[in-house]
DNA sequence: TTTGTGATGTTATCTCATAACACTCCGCCT
DNA sequence: AGGCGGAGTGTTATGAGATAACATCACAAA
């Protein structure tokens, strides 16, 4: 999925120790609200911290044991449906894909910009309020929760190739 | 899907006549495009517009024969790319589903209001142009499609239940 | 009529995700 | 300490969604 195409990126995967921070405060946080960060949890949030962009499933379950043994299937599923429902990380539907969130926050609504070049994405926060929103209160609708993404090209992309 | 709930919903599927009036013009304007409604097309879009509803791809592909027979997947999956690419239908991610487009259109892109009670949906005239657009041109991406899914209770299934 | 492009038929396989059930861990109550 | 209960995990198996690859066919343009 990264490096599909040959050009410089920044943004870059954060270091060890930012991934550390992140899920230092994560667990905190967890622990917090009486949610238990096991160490499945902690693993599949480490590896969606360290990419820094979207990861399959398959290769989390392919990554997962640190001696290079790959999960079973569910208990990854498990752990990102836990990471997803406490706001850690994100579903990206239009490519089957999970990030970790980062916008900080709870469980919360986000937008996505995603680089079909680069694979990078972009969490934005969600135009829930806006535009979407009001067409829903238009026709009457109860929202409970959105899928918004939008696929193109970042400003790295749009300049090379 | 549908029904899943016991309560009454309005907007049905539409009559025959109303799938073979649109069933027509989108071959009209395929015809006049210089692409060809083929047979597999035509029964896949006639399947979307009876359901008038999100519909699965192996429900389309178990319907696809008038004699009961299935179709072989690759089958229905060109028909939907097709018919998406023309802007006859379009893919629900969200729920992995397919459903006729209903805003008459060509290609454009489209936001959704899914109904998790009945599973309706509402096709409504995508933001793209609105808090999305902005977010995207703050960042500097060139978007080139959307995904835009709202799930939550329709008016109906919010009084009813 | 030839020829090339787009569409289809067919087989097999790949990816994505979850059901079901046994077992374990851990906090809590007594 | 003992034992209950709920959340989490291990494991097997399977269900659901989608596509690769290649042979064949249909059709309009040359």
């Amino acid at each position: 999925m990264a490096d599909a195409c040959q050009h410089h990126h920044h943004d870059g995967p954060p270091g060890a120790a930012e991934v550390e921070r992140a899920l230092d405060a994560a667990g905190t946080r967890l622990t917090a609200e009486g949610e238990r960060m096991t160490a499945a949890r902690s693993r599949v949030l480490a590896l969606l911290l360290a990419a820094g962009e979207p990861v399959k499933a398959y290769d989390l379950i392919a990554r997962f044991g640190e001696d290079g043994q790959p999960a079973k299937p569910p208990t990854v599923y498990r752990a990102l449906e836990f990471l997803e429902r406490k706001g850690l990380a994100h579903r990206i539907a239009s490519i089957s894909a999970y990030v970790a969130c980062t916008s900080g926050g709870r469980d919360h609504a986000a937008a996505f910009l995603i680089c079909d070049c680069c694979g990078t994405t972009r969490e934005v926060s969600s135009p829930v309020a806006g535009d979407l929103g009001r067409a829903a209160d238009a026709a009457g609708y109860a929202i409970e929760r959105t899928t918004i993404e939008a696929h193109g090209r970042c400003p790295a992309c749009r300049i090379a190739v």
